[in-house]
DNA sequence: ATGAAAGCGCTAACAC
DNA sequence: GTGTTAGCGCTTTCAT
């Protein structure tokens, strides 16, 4: 900001009055008296007096300010929670300082760093897929820094933790192609480091299981879940089984699309020959032919919660409470579309 | 940030060294003896000594900080520019706040104004479409915090301004409607208050005249164009007119995944009776069938380039040399798909 | 090469 | 009610 701005010291020289008389003034503190308040507030308005942030932070050394760090901005999930913290973060009066580590453990260590050197109050992470070890967030911690785990979590931490029930999000999504009549049900992954995609997984398997369907282990097939090209290929594999599976359960939506493309290219029906289903419910899954049926992820609901966990640290830390960091788990919804369901 | 937190002045007693001396060391300047910088930074990194960044930041009145301010997050464009300035205000060691204003004036101007307080080092901004006085902005200016106008700018206001060359971007796919035979061509377009949506249509009109079609009013529908079921709805009036269009011109993609979708409902074939294409290229662009053509634009790169303008006004600031706001005006591209060009 | 003193702008503690 | 003093942590003169 400019160098040329109006101090306290320049309304007290006009007014004739101390620093600290102006300084009450303007905080509308209770002992001062009310016309030397009219005085300041009329000429600190008409001379455009605004504070000096830098002066109240380094005093009280609090910047108002959370950081946030996902994987990547440009994914409909995390920009629908980063829009979910920043509006629910601006209700508190807090700003948000954003940092995406495109899936590199490193750069998110780098994050972290300079957050830290931003004097950030908070911060809100969902890890990248590289990240194992977690000491730059105990640092953080160590230093009185509350840390929000968000969706890509560890239990390598004791913190506050937000993730959606990933597990029960594909027990209902499998067990839905299992209502619909199918019964040999394969499902497309990733890798299963992360949290997300482990559960996914269980809750598929244990859907399976409940309704006495079997586990084929030839019917879990891995690959990067970012690409719908990907998810073509692990379908042609499918469909090079000796048994087809007759239903595939998608860890993302963006792999179904895949799979959909190469259902439909080898002359099979949706859903009538292989239903398929998704995960995310993204802006795509309505878009594809057929319509994608989809799991729902309160994306923008975490995002907000996320903040209200951290605010609520952040005051007990002001109390010197302690603190028991708590874990959120927050509901996913089953979408019935086309590729399930056909149309109606 | 903790309180207990190890101080110049704890390292000074330790080692029996001023203040100023640890200073001198920690920051690296010539006149300290070799001897001394060494013990220091032993003691320093032994104690895990970090500079108290809220007091740097109160001297230089200076905060690293740059603030984005765009209408909304979860938007693929929008997400793509945040995406790059992120990625490069890192390289020049600038921090990233972030706020969105939801298209809300009244937000826009809170947005700036808690900037303000959290002292900002300049401001990237892409203007809500219900803004029309700027005086939030030229407020910042007066204060010495540069302001980057990218993609909905306004002439209103001396500043440094990125946009992606619209115009052209609608001429050219104007002119590949008509290149592919089509001479009936329609535009779906939004509010013509934005710069954005006034440019499309100008360059539809241009390239329309310049291949000397007529152009016809009852082709140019206005609806909202961030809405799948407008450009259906939009469509549904086109296919009414007594002569129908043989190409549509979508100002957005998601406008344009409606249109396919009436035209398909009517019977008609994409692109043989009616061409379509869109304008941004999203990723539901490549998913719809058939897939859409459109026009991409250089987000992440606009990103990108409004950290180098800000960076460029930044240093020549601290020089305190005059600075003559720049303009840039950035390519977009024509993206070929089935919907003007048909299966190959 | 090192120390002493001053100051960034503000607020809280202490006087009167 | 208001003024005086001190201090947040650091850097930058100015001495020596």
């Amino acid at each position: 900001m400019g160098k040329h701005n109006i101090r306290l010291k320049d309304l007290a020289k006009e007014l004739g009055l101390s620093i600290p008389s102006v300084s009450r003034a303007l905080n509308d503190k209770p002992d001062i008296s009310f016309e030397t308040k009219r005085k300041v507030f009329e000429l600190a308005e008409k001379l455009h007096y605004q504070r000096n942030q830098f002066a109240i932070n380094f005093k009280n050394q609090q910047s108002f300010i959370i950081g946030v760090i996902i994987p990547k901005i440009v994914h409909h999930f995390f920009s629908n929670i980063i829009s979910g913290i920043i509006n629910e973060a601006e209700k508190y009066g807090y700003n948000v300082m954003l940092f995406q580590s495109n899936e590199s453990f490193e750069s998110e260590l780098k994050g972290v760093k300079t957050f830290q050197k931003s004097m950030i109050d908070g911060l809100i992470i969902s890890l990248s897929d590289n990240t194992q070890d977690v000491e730059h967030l105990k640092h953080l911690q160590d230093h009185d820094v509350p840390v929000i785990l968000i969706d890509r979590i560890t239990q390598e931490i004791d913190a506050a933790k937000i993730i959606c029930d990933d597990y029960n999000g594909a027990y209902i999504a499998t067990e839905h192609l299992i209502s619909i009549g199918k019964s040999k049900i394969a499902h497309i992954t990733g890798s299963l480091t992360p949290h997300t995609t482990k559960e996914r997984l269980r809750g598929y398997q244990k859907a399976l299981t409940d309704h006495q369907k079997t586990f084929n282990e030839h019917y879990v097939i891995n690959c990067n879940l970012e690409s719908r090209s990907e998810g073509y290929k692990a379908t042609i594999k499918l469909l090079s089984e000796k048994e087809i599976p007759d239903g595939i359960f998608c860890a993302t939506d963006i792999t179904a699309v895949g799979a959909i493309e190469a259902i439909k290219e080898n002359g099979l029906l949706i859903p009538d020959d292989i239903a398929v289903i998704g995960f995310s419910n993204w802006e795509i899954s309505s878009v594809v032919e057929p319509a994608l049926s989809s799991i729902s992820q309160p994306d923008y609901e975490m995002g907000k919660k996320a903040i209200e966990l951290l605010i609520e640290e952040l005051s007990l830390k002001r109390e010197n409470k302690t603190i028991k960091h708590k874990t959120h788990i927050m509901k996913t919804a089953l979408i019935k579309r086309e590729s399930t369901i056909g149309k109606q």
